[in-house]
DNA sequence: AGAAAACGAATCAATTAAGATTCATTAGGA
DNA sequence: TCCTAATGAATCTTAATTGATTCGTTTTCT
């Protein structure tokens, strides 16, 4: 690639232009530049239009998770030890995460790629559930809603500063796994 | 009172409102109206203005769900039979329990009464852990937290057809409760 | 049927946001 | 240092939204 450190810089844009979206989704563009610290004029070269920010936003997010996604291999080794994985990689790129879920419903744009990852999910809770790791009784597309929530809950209760940020990924497995009861 | 059946047409449209407002935040008040299936015009009588409209539909959800907390009788009976009844009840309100979440953040309309909201979970889950019916290595305000992501998330995973309605409740408690892997 | 209330379509002024451009300034690289 | 690319403030046009009003129609209740 002939310039290597621009995709880095827009990634960094991108995820903090997620976050002020999923924060004031009704912000103005002018509003949200300023969110972000640059200048409508330069929010504007970076996106002419807004349907245009929401498209490339939701196209960076899916990809990225996607990456995420195979980067976790959640068809090698135990089911515990994709899980885990897929949760370290999630955590990583937060703003993403909690983007790609606030605009999953208006996801017209790329309706393909949403049910991959949707497809995806279930699959590996399928899996999950064939190797005896997950209980049967709950449908693996309700697996899916469940992670996926308590993930994207406890990431943003962090934000709002409910719970600690160190040891959330404890926190998410062990709500997800285990449940909230006394054993 | 002196219009008895007024209450009940305004708490129709309001949980209409807070569906449509959940679906498209960004809805114009024309789009809103029509999502609704009355007029603009219907609508500007109903409230003058946007922040009108949003702060009485928090106010009625916030004191709808104050009511539905009350009327669980959290203090009442083991913390098992509390959490069923808060479940049931919660259930009857999807639309105005999923706006509240989602304008949870922009709360600076009633903090004082979204606060109690927050520490009346709070308070029912220590307990709970008290009475040793919860786990205590997961602080109540993540219950709390874990507790409301669930419900809205499948909720909501219920609406677009993720997961079936009937059973939904034993969906919800279940995941809650004991987690998803199996036993 | 007749009166009162509710509703909606249409219109309108005022405000705001979107989209686009210009120009001066600043930061960075050769 | 000098040149270039990037940035932001300001401006402008156009489109969309809001808040408000009028008036004819429909619904509803008696």
């Amino acid at each position: 690639m002939a310039t290597p450190g621009v995709e880095v810089e827009d990634g960094r844009i991108l995820a903090a232009l997620a976050l002020a979206l999923v924060d004031r989704p009704r912000a103005s563009l002018q509003e949200l530049a300023g969110a972000i610290g640059i200048s409508k004029t330069t929010l504007y070269r970076f996106c002419r239009t807004r349907e245009q920010l929401i498209e490339r936003l939701i196209n960076h997010a899916t990809q990225v998770i996607s990456e995420t996604l195979r980067k976790a291999e959640l068809e090698q080794g135990g089911p515990l030890e994709g899980l885990r994985r897929l949760l370290a990689n999630s955590l990583e790129h937060r703003e993403l995460t909690a983007f790609l879920m606030y605009y999953w419903k208006d996801a017209s744009v790329t309706p393909s790629e949403e049910a991959e990852w949707n497809a995806t999910l279930d699959a590996f809770f399928l899996r999950g559930q064939q190797a005896g790791m997950f209980r049967i009784d709950i449908a693996a597309p309700a697996l899916t809603e469940i992670w996926v929530n308590i993930l994207v809950g406890l990431m943003d209760a962090e934000r709002r500063g409910r719970v600690a940020r160190s040891g959330l990924a404890a926190l998410v497995e062990r709500a997800f796994l285990y449940g909230a009861a006394a054993r």
